[in-house]
DNA sequence: GACCAGGCGTCTT
DNA sequence: AAGACGCATGGT
């Protein structure tokens, strides 16, 4: 991997197969969309940002020197997946799912906005869950000066009530994203705490929160921790693991059980009813 | 209309 | 401990 910052463009070489549009749109990420000329746009870090892929090349503006460290870790190319997925395709099963999209990457996203974003996930689908968190990110998060909106702060948020929130459309988790970002504000629930914690005792952190149950909370872990040993399962989950894995995962593939199951999600919400 | 969607809280056995 | 049910909203 290498970097080239030219003006405020960030050029990024030697990805080991990253692939931009497999990583952003595989449910992992909710503020890129494809813009006009074939770019991608996201909000990330506070600014809005142009990303272009041509192969073994990535394009990021605009981007200042003090964040390249930020974006390498942001697309994960500072994780070692040739070595990841090497590991991982020594099960069959997993060798398919990750032939069928070998360039997804667990992106390290913003904690508070991972939160969020998975308290609004729940008995959803990926579309609305974009579109719920666009409406949160205009009505709260500051308007930035290359347009679109920051995502909104945990400060922004508390102290509002359920009346504030109807906008969004967001049903009853609206209540539950109030609780999150009164427990962040208060600091009863924190990044740091997350990261010192051993990880069932992180998951029974979150699951403090209103809204906050065990595929929630194992997802803001993985997606916003970078916890890959965290492993979210949902009812749909459970069920292909019991076909797939009849006798557990393969110890082998604990340390990266999040990863795994990001590559298992995808595989299976693009070929339908595959282990139905 | 019925059914589903990156679930969870609550109530019941 | 495990299962049933409702929850608000929008799409097929």
């Amino acid at each position: 991997m290498q970097t080239t910052l030219r003006g405020e463009c960030l050029t990024i070489t030697e990805l080991d197969g990253f692939d931009a549009d497999a990583s952003l749109f595989c449910g992992q990420a909710f503020r890129w969309s494809r813009a006009e000329n074939g770019a991608l746009i996201g909000i990330v870090h506070g600014k809005p940002r142009l990303l272009r892929q041509d192969g073994d090349r990535l394009a990021l503006s605009p981007v200042t020197a003090d964040e390249i460290s930020y974006f390498v870790h942001y697309f994960a190319l500072d994780d070692d997946y040739p070595a990841i997925l090497a590991r991982l395709s020594r099960n069959p099963v997993l060798r398919r799912c990750i032939a069928s999209a070998p360039g997804i990457r667990v992106l390290h996203q913003d904690f508070f906005e991972m939160l969020l974003t998975f308290i609004i996930s729940q008995n959803n689908n990926i579309p609305r869950i974009g579109a719920i968190t666009e409406r949160l990110c205009c009505g709260f998060g500051a308007p930035l000066p290359g347009g679109g909106h920051a995502f909104p702060t945990a400060a922004s948020l508390a102290g509002r009530d359920e009346a504030e929130l109807a906008f969004l459309r967001a049903g009853w988790r609206a209540g539950y994203l109030l609780d999150a970002a009164q427990k962040v504000a208060d600091g009863s629930v924190s990044e740091e705490k997350l990261a010192a914690l051993p990880l069932a005792e992180a998951r029974a952190l979150l699951m403090t929160i209103r809204g906050v149950g065990p595929k929630v909370a194992d997802c803001v872990l993985l997606f916003g921790l970078g916890r890959r040993e965290a492993f979210p399962t949902d009812v749909w989950m459970k069920r292909a693991m019991k076909t797939l894995f009849p006798n557990g995962l393969p110890h082998y593939i604990l340390p990266d059980a999040g990863i795994a199951q990001q590559f298992i999600f995808d595989y299976a919400r693009r070929n339908p009813n595959l282990f139905t």
